[in-house]
DNA sequence: CTGAAAGCGCTTACAG
DNA sequence: CTGAAAGCGCTTACAG
């Protein structure tokens, strides 16, 4: 509750001036003679002072906040970039301010404008919804980053994520090499252009859009679920479901489990992302690996070198990789 | 890229003092009159300006963060607390700086210090290490919160969580009231007040200590199934298992499946948490609901309430509730 | 190697 | 209802 010792503090017990100290706290202290160090070090640490970020911010016109702005915080994949990116920004001297939008055009606006107003270093976006106040930003600040999901059409800003249509794609194809039938495309809400390049590149890949069920859908276990059990229940097939992801997976299978069915024999379930649980929870099943936690140091990088020139279409695609396994 | 209007450009523009542009954004715009409201509103609109929250921060000498420190951000039950009160905070027009400590005493160190740097309003600790730089700061800034772990004996200040003490407690006894034999405890890092007294409530309530096999933990699937694995190969028998949280308990079970044991007739389990998952993921599991959802709140109301005196109890003690599903 | 001084973007007590 | 001015905690070009 006592308030926080300034640099005048150190400055005056150590009896130098504040240039000194604050030369010493900013990384320049081959340049004070060793003596000083020493007395400003002691007269810090007698104090119990560090630096004000916010007065450091205020000065250099930057502040060292990067906001994350989230659809789901409770999406595990979401979090599994979420950890990345806050542990790689640690490792460059930044903060990781976390919010959701719940998927909210105008709660993601508001937030933005909260972004601003912290001047936040970078603001990345994990699944971004078009809105005009988006669009703004991205032309006037320049330091918008869009994870995991690529920014709409005619929004000139750095991509770090899987080419989400050649994986939707890679899917496609391989229910054709397979000789699958009864296509079923989960896909996620169409405000993210993420999930719309999904599904077009699975579309393409078997080749005939007529003959995909598409059902659009939240990114969510008991959405798999319910989806699963109408599908299940009104005109019972062996369908050939690709998921928008893992989660909406699991909630299919357990659908199918109820219902005495037989994973891939009765039907064929194909996941997206690989989240961390599988491994534990679901490892049968088959889906697009998309590595999370390379997300963090290329956006570090990102953030970290300068922007080229006036077009920033300096985007970093990661891998994907198809892991079959039992059940496609 | 273009640097940001100022409070100035604003003033500027519509023709009035930097004093009137302030007003009319820090909620004082009662004050004004109509015509000047709305000069300011249109020129702050036609300049896209969004007040600095650091220079807000600097002159008020108190910013809008709240950092949030974590051992495990991967962790699913931290991550739900850790939404909750991100939503809350929000809501008083607070952002949330997460950050992990890896359960690394030097880190959390480091990251308090970072903490203190950004001046944040408040430092919730969910689950912290007992370091001597933590306790200086109890007693100097007196804005530390704790989260579902109690802090340390002899440090006072706030905390938010249930009373894991009498958790274990009831557990230990349950046991005893249904004849469960052979305990094991398999509990948290030591390093944690609050998971020693989920243990030590435990042992009280079976109320003999030299009977319960204690195995240290990590709240992992990973460590659950290992020490399983060990117990179950080593020395068959039908234990009756406390785990420090439902992590652990799937582990467990999942070393249990594959030894063809079947729940609760071959092997008792108890879990901790009652985490979002097991709905979905093992809506088998007994356990000891934890309501995340309710941390949020609690920490937004300690936040706002100014402490009242110079000890600093003000608590809030959240219920628990045994939910006996089919694993005990 | 060191210091005096200006200024980053705000808010508010004071005066009118 | 409004403005001039001081000052929050820093950093750095400049001068010595």
């Amino acid at each position: 509750m006592t308030k926080p010792p300034t640099i005048r503090d150190v400055a005056r017990l150590s009896g130098v001036s504040t240039a000194t100290v604050s030369r010493y706290f900013s990384g320049k202290a081959d340049a004070i003679a060793p003596r000083t160090i020493e007395s400003v070090r002691q007269a810090a640490k007698s104090l119990g002072y560090t630096p004000s970020e916010i007065g450091r911010s205020l000065r250099l016109a930057q502040s060292r906040v990067v906001v994350m702005l989230v659809p789901d915080a409770t999406n595990h994949f979401t979090a599994d970039i979420a950890v990345s990116v806050e542990s790689a920004l640690k490792g460059i001297g930044l903060s990781m301010v976390l919010a959701n939008t719940g998927e909210n055009a105008a709660q993601q606006d508001r937030l933005l404008a909260d972004a601003q107003g912290l001047r936040a270093r970078a603001i990345v976006l994990q699944g971004a919804i078009d809105t005009p106040r988006l669009r703004e930003l991205v032309a006037k600040q320049g330091n918008l980053i869009f994870a995991n999901r690529r920014p709409a059409q005619g929004i000139v800003a750095p991509y770090v994520g899987i080419d989400n249509f050649q994986a939707g794609l890679a899917v496609g194809r391989y229910f054709i090499e397979r000789g699958y039938e009864n296509w079923v495309a989960i896909h996620g809400p169409r405000h993210y252009f993420g999930s719309t390049a999904r599904l077009d590149g699975f579309v393409s890949g078997v080749g005939d859009a007529s003959r995909v069920l598409q059902l659009e859908s939240p990114y969510t276990m008991q959405a798999g679920y319910e989806h699963a059990c109408r599908l299940l229940d009104l005109e019972p097939k062996k369908y050939s479901v690709f998921c928008a992801n893992d989660m909406i997976a699991y909630g299919f299978y357990r659908a199918a489990m109820e219902r005495n069915l037989r994973v891939p024999d009765d039907l064929v379930i194909f996941g997206f992302d690989d989240n961390r649980l599988n491994e534990w929870l679901a490892p049968w099943l088959t889906t697009v690996k998309v590595p999370a936690l390379e997300f963090g140091p290329a956006i570090a990088k990102l953030i970290e070198t300068p922007k080229p020139g006036f077009e920033d279409g300096r985007s970093i695609i990661l891998p994907f990789e198809l892991k079959v396994r039992q059940s496609a």
